[in-house]
DNA sequence: CTCCTTATGCCAACACCATTGACCTTAGAA
DNA sequence: TTCTAAGGTCAATGGTGTTGGCATAAGGAG
């Protein structure tokens, strides 16, 4: 078995590091957090973050059996993080617009943290007020139940898919990264118009375009698609049925 | 510098491995796969896909420059049994109905692979056929070119994101699946209504809901605000439900 | 103020990982 | 048949998370 982990609230003894530091849970979380802002997001790992502290990589395990279970702590940090600070302004399309970039804004500044979390439900305190807030907004906005519940669920699974995505992209290793931000110029840019003649129409404008995230786009697309739908709109008359099996 | 790459058709030798074996790009992605879904999305290493080749490790920088480049391979190939045998219809909204669902399917099918390769641009053969087709649909559906990127982009992403999102709910192991799926029951069914009454006026639907990917839903739903608002209408002129409750 | 327990930091080691450069064998063109 | 270089192998480098054993000092008990 690992090491054995004591709760922060039972802690007693803080013997300091040869170097002289006092570890604490929260010390650590917030170590780790500003080491994943300067050093990159491949700079989180037990060595360099003993090295940070100026203790033993091993002194970690005394606080954490692990470090997915490091990671999960500072996920869960994020989640307070984002609604910290919001409330209601009554629009209810502008409320659900501030709410998903916010939770988009949070994952995304902390990549690491997003990736282990964005997937999991944890049914605490925070994401809970999150669930609150949305529904609240959307049957406050005049939407039946059904309605609600299949809205709210496509609008937190996009904003917690998207954060997850451009998490991804982030944490890549620098070189990966540049190499997928280069595709969109090097070869996309570069394809025969033979081949591939829509692509190569539209190429300047992707690489311009690729680059940043799509969730604004995509969240502006969803709530356009669920409110103008709310006022009796239906997709047919563009041609396609708004039904979902 | 690495080892030297030949591209696959200028292979001219093949060398069995000491096994017996005989290597190839294609054997190599096909044996990634496996590996993936048998051991979990941490399942493939170099020296653990030499051992099931009967190979060396470092015999595997013959056909990739790296892991990285295999993994994008590995990708591009799920791209490519997504879209294996689809064809335009003419009916846009359709069209690009199917592809979404095709893709999420094959990432899905995938979860392990899916998780690493969702967000990444391989800038390979089948994904360059994907987003032709995708902005073909587009262009032919009577889109402007600046509309078209930024549909373009908020479809593909939200597909690949919601794959990964739900390829990482997949790939969980067992026991932590349960756990999400009985908190919808367990916790969110049972709030105190004084407390969360929103969601405990949902939960009954709540719980239905949330154990399926939201993913046709929100697909509808951008589609809806894509295309309607082609047709000229605006979710913010409109905001009947968002006016005042 | 001293003693004793034990929490907690440290060390060394283990088992992985990707990657590389040198080597050697043999496939297949000439 | 020869001979070059493609392609498989070996050994080594420097990274990772993690653990068992040990030393030490924190802080309660007397």
């Amino acid at each position: 078995m690992a090491k054995t982990v004591v709760p922060e609230q039972r802690r007693r003894r803080r013997r300091p590091t040869r170097g002289g530091t006092v570890l604490s849970e929260q010390l650590i979380i917030d170590t780790a957090l500003r080491l994943l802002r300067e050093h990159g997001s491949t700079g989180l790992s037990a060595r360099r973050l003993g090295l940070a502290l100026d203790c033993d990589p091993s002194a970690l395990y005394r606080y954490f059996h692990g470090m997915d279970e490091l990671t999960l702590a500072i996920g869960d940090a994020l989640i307070g993080q984002a609604l910290d600070g919001w409330s209601a302004t009554g629009d209810g399309r502008a409320d659900l617009r501030a709410i998903g970039l916010r939770i988009h804004a949070a994952y995304v500044a902390h990549p690491q943290a997003a990736l282990l979390t964005a997937s999991r439900v944890t049914g605490r305190a925070h994401e809970l007020a999150a669930d609150e807030a949305i529904i609240g907004v959307l049957r406050a906005g005049g939407f039946p139940l059904t309605a609600t519940v299949r809205i709210y669920h496509a609008f937190i699974d996009q904003t917690l898919a998207f954060a997850a995505l451009d998490a991804g992209a982030l944490a890549l290793p620098r070189s990966a990264r540049r190499a997928d931000e280069d595709i969109w110029e090097s070869t996309y840019a570069r394809l025969p118009a033979g081949d591939y003649p829509r692509i190569a129409e539209a190429a300047p404008r992707l690489a311009h375009e690729m680059v940043r995230s799509a969730y604004p786009s995509a969240l502006d697309m969803l709530l356009d698609g669920a409110f103008l739908a709310a006022l009796g709109a239906t997709a047919s008359s563009a041609g396609a049925t708004g039904e979902r099996q």
